[in-house]
DNA sequence: GATCCTCGAGTTCG
DNA sequence: CTCGAGGATC
């Protein structure tokens, strides 16, 4: 039939099309030298356009007309990353990059390994996964582990490619920085007056800020660019250098910096981060540094892995931007566990991009080493990061206005004696019903990784006390709406929504409550150790000092404060209110003690594919195993994922047996761990 | 006793 | 992110 045959047709001038605009998006926005007019592409869209009307069941998610495609969300959904982004160290000068360079090189047993230096771009990281040439999904590293799903917003990213040739590995990732360059920030900038609306401290937030906007249509808008820094993971052949597999991200479409640099040395690197210092000023985005990497991905592999950084890589950082302002006041704060943390109060001063108002200090030794006074002249910085230090005094400039501070002898908030343990770097308050402890406490009970509690936060917190209706933590779950549609700004509405939320708080597991509870010493990972190994908070209660020592990660200091905090009356009364309330004191379902792997210790090294490191040793708990983080004689396997660190070679002087990856997946299916 | 790692606690700005 | 403290190991 003739109307098959149009159909027809038009499938494969629609095919056609978008190779064609596939093709001279790459020309124009990859490599910068478009080959048509841009009348020219204008007319190939619209002919794609009007078939793709015509022929909607020809819309591929891929196609170049629906870069924007995607409705607003309500959130973003969190995507775990099949190999996670790693951090780097960092080195602030020429001797501490050759002394990375030694180190390296004394591990790898040779020296004459090539590097690759690449300028560290200030923006965001984020992982773009490709399944059959296709981007399937995009998404923000996160904490390295698990990031945000943000696909539709990174689609509309004209230099990130939706398709890639027919010779890339069937499934592969490939890792960039996006940001905004300083033209883009500047217009952005201008536009943002102009509709009288907030304007961005710098290209890094616009950036970010500009990723992470719920509609897709808002993103699209925004000048993005991104630069492809590394391959991630790929099924299949590799190249075997960092630098060819650059090129060859290149070959598929990618958008490479092209100021990397392959130099063969550490003094060329070395060379290159200095002139980058000069140059960094005449660049069309900004950076923070030069990022240095070891060339040779099979050195990768033998260099392995510390905590979470990379032994082949570090981040050269230029020196950070400092400004000089005036100390007004050493203000304290009481915290959680009493200890009073001195603050700096400054005169408001840019830096870069930010207004620094206050700045802690610590605590008193550190501002008697760096011989800070009241009243100094002070020199600011925001290194790499986003929190203020105060670096030092400028002594030059002192008047003899200036005045020493001392740790208050009174709690600044409960006006109680204050003491200094022998031997801590910290005071603390001494009063345990401290007003400022209290609320600490209670900002911890309902934060995110405790009981979680949303909408709770420092000023209802603050009024609920203030108010008499919440003394301890448990108080909250004995509210009432009366009470609280009592209070300023508290509506019927939000009122149930708290209530809702305090309820919902009930069933949090035994860990989560544990950690809640504030007890010195014990965060939330001593927290998930104890609730392993109790079932209940009342066995925990029971536990004695030597007990819980014989608990490995657990010594005589934690011990004693698990210990003294359920011998404490007022913790002890609170635990009943808690359980009266209803809050579940127990682990959930049966106690791990039944557990096919019931009494054996694993320890995990590199990075597994498929799963995180705490999801790993999870699975190991829901069989009853134990996972510990260091070889000992008592391990009895370790299992070694990709890139191991030095506790392989740990396990091979006590002949631990190991495990691969495939093996230890095989024992998890064979125990019914899913 | 020294040393390596991991964990805990407090923190800034928009 | 930072520092300091706690735990484990040699």
């Amino acid at each position: 039939m003739s109307v098959d045959r149009e159909v027809q047709a038009a499938k494969l001038r629609v095919e056609e099309l978008r190779a064609i605009i596939a093709h001279h998006d790459y020309r124009y926005y990859v490599l910068d030298s478009p080959e048509i007019s841009d009348a020219g592409y204008d007319e190939l869209m619209r002919e794609l356009r009007q078939l793709e009307e015509r022929y909607p069941q020809f819309i591929t998610p891929d196609s170049p007309t629906q870069r924007v495609s995607g409705q607003p969300v309500e959130a973003f959904g969190i995507v775990e990353h099949r190999l996670p982004l790693l951090s780097l160290a960092n080195a602030f000068n020429g001797e501490e990059l050759r002394a990375w360079h030694r180190r390296a090189a004394n591990l790898a047993e040779r020296d004459d390994f090539a590097l690759v230096c690449e300028p560290k771009m200030d923006g965001l990281a984020v992982a773009l996964v490709y399944e059959n040439g296709r981007l399937v999904q995009g998404a923000t590293r996160g904490d390295g582990t698990r990031g945000e799903n943000i696909t539709e917003n990174l689609r509309t990213i004209r230099t990130i490619p939706l398709t890639v040739g027919k010779d890339a590995p069937v499934r592969f990732e490939a890792r960039g920085e996006v940001h905004m360059n300083k033209r883009g920030f500047e217009r952005l900038n201008e536009e943002r007056a102009r509709e009288g609306q907030p304007l961005f401290a710098n290209p890094r937030n616009a950036a970010a800020g500009s990723v992470r906007q719920l509609d897709p249509r808002v993103t699209a808008r925004r000048p993005l660019d991104i630069f492809i820094y590394a391959l991630g993971w790929a099924e299949g052949e590799t190249p075997p250098t960092h630098w060819e597999s650059l090129e060859w991200l290149g070959s598929l479409g990618f958008r490479i910096n092209p100021n990397n640099v392959r130099v063969p040395d550490i003094e060329a690197a070395v060379r290159l981060c200095g002139e980058w210092q000069e140059r960094r000023d005449g660049l069309e985005y900004e950076i923070d540094g030069l990022v240095v990497k070891i060339d040779d991905r099979e050195l990768h592999d033998r260099l392995g892995i510390v905590g979470r950084e990379p032994r082949w890589a570090i981040a050269y950082k230029f020196p950070p931007i400092q400004a000089t302002t005036k100390l007004l006041e050493i203000g304290v704060n009481v915290g959680r566990t009493g200890s009073l943390n001195p603050y700096a109060v400054l005169e408001p001063v840019r830096v870069g991009g930010a207004t620094v108002k206050l700045a802690t200090l610590h605590n008193e030794d550190d501002i008697r080493r760096k011989d800070i006074r009241i009243g100094d002249t002070v020199i600011i910085q925001r290194a790499g990061d986003v929190i203020p230090q105060v670096v030092g005094p400028v002594a030059s400039l002192r008047t003899g206005e200036e005045r020493e501070y001392r740790t208050p002898e009174r709690c600044p908030a409960c006006g109680a004696p204050v003491h200094r343990p022998e031997g801590e770097a910290m005071s603390y308050c001494s009063n345990v019903a401290c007003p400022a402890q209290a609320f600490r406490q209670l900002a911890h009970f309902v934060s995110r990784g405790a009981m979680d509690i949303d909408g709770i936060g420092e000023s209802l917190g603050a009024s609920l006390m203030q108010a008499g209706l919440v003394k301890d933590p448990a108080d909250l779950y004995s509210l009432t709406k009366e009470q609280l549609v009592g209070l300023e700004r508290m509506a019927d509405k939000s009122a149930q929504n708290i209530l809702d939320a305090v309820a919902g708080s009930k069933e949090r597991p035994l860990g989560r409550v544990i950690f809640a509870l504030g007890i010195r010493h014990v965060g939330s990972e001593i927290a998930e150790v104890l609730a392993q190994r109790y079932p209940s908070l009342d066995a925990l209660a029971a536990a004695s000092v030597e007990e819980l020592q014989s608990i490995p990660a657990i010594g005589p200091k934690i011990a004693e404060s698990v210990s003294a905090y359920f011998q404490t009356e007022a913790n002890r009364r609170m635990i009943e209110k808690l359980r009266r309330a209803g809050v579940r004191l127990e682990a959930e379902g049966a106690p791990p003690a039944e557990g096919p792997l019931q009494g054996l210790q694993f320890v995990i090294t590199g990075t597994l594919a498929s799963f995180s490191r705490s999801e790993a040793e999870e699975r190991v708990r829901s069989l009853g195993g134990n996972a510990g983080s260091s070889v000992t004689k008592k391990t009895d396997y370790l299992v070694v994922g990709e890139t191991p660190g030095s506790k392989l070679k740990k396990a091979r002087e006590y002949g631990t047996k190991t495990l691969s990856e495939e093996e230890f997946r095989e024992l998890l299916r064979r125990h019914g761990a899913a």
